[in-house]
DNA sequence: CGGAGGCTTGATGTAGTTCAATCTCCGTGG
DNA sequence: CCACGGAGATTGAACTACATCAAGCCTCCG
């Protein structure tokens, strides 16, 4: 990794800037080249609620997340919806090569992005070397969690769902033995599978096993990981 | 498209013979470049059941699938297991990238695959332009299947997963109104999260109504589409 | 203080699992 | 040729995990 490669003298000064520089799409880009990006690229932030993308529409924008997460929900006819992933920081937001979204694209927390019209940035991507592979091993990393997770949804009990979750949350967000969940009981079933009174229960019997704490609002205490992860499984 | 590219004439002769030359990967190669993929791969053939990758092994294969059908299983440390995904003719096998299998992959029924060693198959494909983007299409497509598939596990009831499963097969491997499942009960289980009694109990509900008929094995009639396609939502 | 939104708790219902027995279809060998 | 055996499929009965329906309960803010 040369050194020159990322040298914020001559990088555009917000992407010099950029918390989210070095681990998106846009570090397979030479500063030089990142001018290209940058070019067609604007800020965007999102309130926690707010849409970026709805499920059905033309499929117009893609985005790098810079702060924030944000969930990607698949919905039934009847409105069962299910969310199929989740974005941190650093993720690519957005559908490539497809005309019309299939995924609906919420903020679950104040987000900030760095926004580009889908039809500028394909040609963009095409044309620098090494983009298009960056983006494979991304894809093939997001398909494998979604595969992992394929198999939490269709074989695994509640217990295991949420005590696994938890321990998910605290692997990308946690401080000590401290989570914020970016999202409410609700949401949560809507990424396990279950309804909210069925996460409400599990995470009761945790606090009441000594494996968690719930300091209130959306915090929590891992308590004892390592009975959490024997419930995992 | 220019013709020359897939001229016959000048691609190895095993390649400008298979069936999934216009399909698979290879697509993206032209009869010239063709010989130096040609060069590292070797046929493979499958009997239904054979283990063609086992999960926690090191990723040493990849493959170009010819002809079959392969499932792409995950596994509980206690033995649960989860099919995450199908493999027709044309689709590619294995995980680039990684060191060690994630996922176990078996043949469903008799199948012929076009092997490779992942450790020389990676630098053909990354010196090859517009491989790696070819297969970040394919990766997104997989994932988008994934996707949807996480919907079926999380939010839908047995009745619904069987009436879509069976359309989905029949969209794959119809002929008529009649489809041979690639499988037995028990991994269309596997498949949908459901036990083999309870996909047994569908089929015969299904039959029951006039909306199928089982005439034996693996076979399924479908006499009402779209009485199925209500029941799938 | 009051009211709304999200969370918890309880009571009841039910879809799907589990356990177990039987059946069907085929291939094998007497 | 038919009897036997085995694997997969079906069917039944009982159970249980989770959903559903329905109150109540915090807690934050106007």
């Amino acid at each position: 990794m040369p050194i020159a490669a990322n040298d914020p003298g001559c990088a555009p000064p917000r992407c010099a800037a950029c918390a989210a520089r070095d681990t998106s799409v846009c570090a397979s880009f030479a500063d030089r080249e990142l001018t290209a990006l940058h070019g067609i690229g604007r800020r965007r932030m999102l309130k926690a609620g707010q849409v970026l993308i709805w499920a059905g529409d033309p499929a117009a924008v893609c985005a790098n997340l810079v702060s924030g997460v944000l969930k990607v929900v698949r919905e039934d006819p009847d409105g069962r919806a299910q969310i199929v992933g989740l974005l941190f920081p650093g993720d690519f937001v957005g559908e490539l090569f497809v005309e019309q979204a299939r995924e609906t694209v919420v903020a679950l927390v104040d987000a900030d992005l760095c926004l580009y019209s889908r039809r500028a940035l394909e040609p963009v991507l095409a044309a620098q070397p090494g983009a298009e592979g960056l983006l494979l091993r991304r894809a093939l990393g997001t398909l494998a969690e979604a595969r992992r997770w394929m198999l939490m949804l269709g074989r695994r009990h509640a217990p295991e769902k949420v005590a696994a979750f938890l321990l998910d949350m605290h692997r990308r967000l946690g401080v000590g033995d401290r989570v914020d969940l970016p999202m409410g009981r609700g949401a949560v079933g809507e990424v396990l599978g279950l309804t909210i009174e069925t996460v409400s229960r599990q995470m009761t019997a945790l606090k009441a096993a000594g494996l968690i704490a719930l300091p209130g609002g959306r915090q929590v205490r891992l308590l004892d990981r390592a009975a959490l992860a024997r419930i995992a499984g």
